[in-house]
DNA sequence: CTGAAAGCGCTTACAG
DNA sequence: CTGAAAGCGCTTACAG
């Protein structure tokens, strides 16, 4: 089995390479008999162009670079990034893009991986997730002429355009929904405090807690796993008076969270409500069913990859908003017992 | 902001392009003096070589391709996905490969992926999962001079090196456990049935029924998903004489069967024990904790990934089998109600 | 130890 | 409408 290349199909249709590229690449200058006689032969020998030939004479790659950085401690990836990625994928692929994914480890330096990319001409374009403050990848993706979307609030993006939602707004309204049920003391699990959209959400939470005149408002830190979950909320349950509500930055940490407190002889919602963020199908699935912030993570990431498409067509691209995400209250959340 | 190519190097540090080549590839054929001065040129102007110019001189791609058959309705990739794929990207980033990732349609002809990526010389080697009997993947890969390796039972893999663990095993440490237990009608929520390895653990399973006499042993079929799992298991304990034990294919239908236990009134493990395949962090945070079939999936990857490497250096390489999974007893088993 | 040249497989102006 | 040729940016025998 050997790889066909144009001439071959050249020889075999008794043309040129060059009508070849033509007559398959769908471009003027063959007959329409001519040109259904090269794709039926290329066709039958099962041709399929070299990518890297294309690319050395000028086409794109069709490749899209992810990097995530990942906390080394941290296996897996979190329910978030799967669903991105399977919305990134769907549109990607339908255009015949192919997503590169490149994990690389949170500490070092991977800014290095979009320099090698684009010195390479591996990508025709990245994607950036995870957003620091003074993020470096920010300030070389500025410098680099690689098209590129952030995913996270465009303040931190720098000049990039990004996509994002108002975590701000998600977060207000699970607190009015709690103070409504007449929560007094809320406190929120947060996920790792370098995160910008970590920040965005600690500076809503806080805010609203303020606005409302709510007392003994804490966020504490943690890292978006379940021990780290359940640590925190351990800690703040053993408290003199503990936060009759909790607020999570994740699925994960909340149904650890959720494990505690029943564990702790806790009922919910009875004697803590809990909220947490982003829903997948485990909010669903445990006992009793969490109350959630909501939204679309797919259709997120089928407009980040559209994002980027028109970035990598030339088109000048502005930052766009999704719908922020949306309380879904279920049976964790419900009346401070009073 | 340009790019600068091996000509760039070559006029800037006084020698000639071959010179550059080879002194950046290590390669004798220049003075260690040269080679540095050369190096520190190109460090300095940020030099990186196309990587698709080398592909086209004879250099592989560095890329390896992983196609996951995703059926369309389902929604994200599942925890075991996430986890392989972080064991992938481990050893293939540490050996300076990257993962080109595509999510394909369970219904379409996924075999046409693995055809473009050879003809274009996309890609150096591939993984097929989720093997299917008499796969067609499989089947075109065997023709294409192309390294793959199998993640499946090998005698689905047809000539495909696979990398494995024995299910059947697995299962049968399961039912043993149940049955020393004292259960005698345990039923088990399969996987996708067009799978193999659904299969393999089917087969397994009726047989260590049969072996140990236990009696109206059922397997039914779902989807993986939590949907799937609950409208099982309800069906399942609605019997005149319901199971008392359950064993589930994966971790979202336990969780989900757990939930439909507790909602019908089932004390679980008292009125009903629950096993789990893949002991992803959710089988430890419900309520009670998931008995599970755990193997340790971050290191499956990342063998798989250092079998492929090794196809792709040109060695013949033979199948490999990995640990088992085995049964990680937790709350959510115990002794049947006498 | 170094330089000039061919070649990888495409695309694309440029003549005919 | 078609063919011959240059060029993309590397690598690698082949002379010097």
């Amino acid at each position: 089995v050997k790889r066909p290349t144009i001439a071959d199909i050249a020889r075999a249709a008794g043309v040129s390479k060059g009508a070849v590229s033509y007559a398959l690449n769908g471009r003027p200058g063959v007959s329409a008999v001519t040109r259904s006689r090269i794709q039926a032969v290329a066709d039958e020998m099962g041709f399929t162009a070299s990518s890297a030939a294309r690319e050395l004479s000028g086409s794109a790659s069709y490749i899209v670079g992810l990097a995530l950085p990942r906390p080394a401690g941290i296996l897996g990836m979190e329910p978030f990034y799967m669903e991105l990625i399977t919305g990134l994928e769907e549109d990607l692929s339908a255009h015949s893009y192919s997503l590169l994914l490149q994990l690389v480890a949170i500490e070092e330096t991977d800014t290095d991986i979009y320099r090698r990319w684009w010195g390479g001409r591996r990508v025709d374009g990245v994607l950036v997730c995870d957003l620091r403050q003074g993020d470096r990848r920010v300030a070389v993706l500025e410098t680099l002429p690689l098209p590129a979307v952030a995913v996270g609030p465009p303040h931190a993006a720098g000049s990039l355009p990004a996509i994002w939602s108002d975590d701000g707004a998600s977060l207000v309204e699970a607190v009015e929904y709690l103070a409504a049920l007449g929560h007094r003391q809320i406190a929120r699990i947060a996920g790792l405090s370098q995160l910008v959209h970590t920040e965005v959400r600690t500076a809503a939470f806080t805010l609203a807690c303020r606005r409302l005149n709510l007392v003994e408002v804490s966020t504490v830190s943690a890292d978006y796993t379940g021990e780290s979950g359940a640590q925190a909320t351990r800690r703040l349950l053993s408290q003199a008076t503990p936060p009759t509500a909790l607020v999570y930055d994740n699925d994960i940490m909340a149904v650890a969270g959720l494990a505690v407190a029943l564990e702790m002889g806790l009922s919910v919602p009875g004697d803590l409500s809990i909220i947490a963020w982003d829903d997948s199908p485990i909010c669903r699935l445990v006992h009793p069913p969490l109350s959630a912030l909501t939204r679309d993570i797919a259709a997120y990431g089928r407009h980040a990859a559209r994002l980027l498409r028109r970035a990598m067509a030339g088109e000048k691209v502005e930052s766009v908003q999704e719908q922020p995400a949306r309380l879904r209250p279920r049976g964790s959340t419900g009346p401070v017992r009073g």
